[in-house]
RNA sequence: GGAGGGGUAGCGAAGUGGCCAAACGCAGAUGACUGUAAAUCAUUUCCCAUCGGGUUCGGCGGUUCAAAUCCGUCCCCCUCCA
């Protein structure tokens, strides 16, 4: 099986940084697994590498749309794994480095998405959710029992799913089809969410608002882009419904509720060995401990 | 000094004798998640505990079978008049 060296853990916790100090050492080519970082424009606020700062590294999946272009897992999944086999086939590592759980775990374990036929989506507008949970549990009672009444969102997709593929047969327990190595950077709570609240301010002194207008311009209502943290929080102050300040406050909130998400998702759903990299701990030292990982897994 | 309004769980805010450990919002904590995932959704938040129990609604004291809710008194806050 392929080798992968999974790069994970919560926003702001240091992943960049530490991505290109392991690819250098390994031999590594990082690849993004960042929902957002996909997209191009969004700089600032997603804390996007600069070329400058790559140190030559080859980085991969960035920037590979416009905000007014839909991407989804199904998308990535296919150009992550291309990407996994590529760099493999240079004899380097694949370092997959973001906070995008899902998007991780459909490249490297067995997902299926069905091939798109074309045909028109569905439209749900008109029903209400208890309506289209009580279709779905009549079309697809299997996928009925995976998600909660409430859940719109997912409703929908799994009837629109239904209509394309039919129900499901059973509940997939998708297995591993590389030979990954999870490896999550975390810190205490509290100097994670100082790190996000100084980040965000930060990204204010960059710049942010500008990009941020510029974002909201050029991307189409519902777009995936605008729902970026650090973007739509700019929606109410540019129609004069709220302060900068309350923007900055939102922004630093929706982060570190983010931040938490992230942390549910990498433990629950990757065997992760954590590596603490705070506390004031030299980097150095980190670096060792991911080191002696890599090595006792791939023992060379 | 006088008149009036108010003090409810982390914050805001309902409740005005029993159905109140106390609605609701916010914030926090926990979790789910195979095509929007930086999305969407759920649970939970006085204390101990499995049922269940023990302390709460500014303090103290009363009335009552029963009080956050009624009475007395004290403390604190706000507005207005002096």
């Amino acid at each position: 099986m392929i080798r992968v060296l999974v790069l994970g853990g919560p926003t702001a916790v240091g992943k960049t940084e530490y991505a290109l100090a392991l690819a250098s050492r390994l031999q590594g080519e990082i690849i993004n697994a960042d929902s957002m970082q996909v997209y191009r424009g969004l700089e600032i606020g997603t804390a996007k590498i600069r070329p400058e700062e790559q140190q030559g590294i080859p980085h991969h999946l960035f920037d590979l749309v416009d905000v007014d272009t839909p991407f989804d897992v199904a998308q990535y999944q296919m150009r992550a794994r291309e990407c996994i086999q590529a760099v493999t086939a240079r004899g380097h590592l694949p370092i997959l480095v973001g906070g995008t759980g899902l998007y991780v775990r459909a490249t490297l374990f067995d997902y299926h998405f069905p091939i798109k036929e074309g045909n028109v989506p569905l439209s749900f507008s008109n029903e209400t959710t208890v309506a289209l949970y009580e279709q779905l549990q009549v079309l697809d009672p299997l996928a009925a029992t995976q998600m909660h009444p409430n859940n719109r969102q997912r409703i929908e997709r799994a009837l629109q799913r239904v209509a394309e593929s039919g129900p499901l047969k059973e509940i997939p327990r998708p297995s591993m089809l590389y030979d990954a190595l999870f490896v999550g950077l975390t810190r205490p709570r509290e100097e994670l969410y100082d790190r996000i609240n100084q980040r965000v301010l930060t990204q204010f002194q960059q710049g942010l608002e500008q990009e941020a207008q510029h974002i909201l311009a050029q991307s189409p209502q519902g777009s995936t882009a605008r729902q970026a943290i650090g973007y739509k929080e700019f929606i109410p102050y540019f129609e004069g419904q709220m302060t900068l300040q309350e923007v900055q406050d939102t922004i630093q909130l929706h982060t570190r509720r983010y931040a938490k998400r992230q942390y549910t998702w990498w433990a629950h759903q990757f065997p992760m060995h954590w590596i603490d990299v705070g506390n004031g701990r030299a980097p150095s030292e980190a670096l060792c401990e991911m080191e002696k990982l890599v090595k006792a897994k791939w023992s060379q």
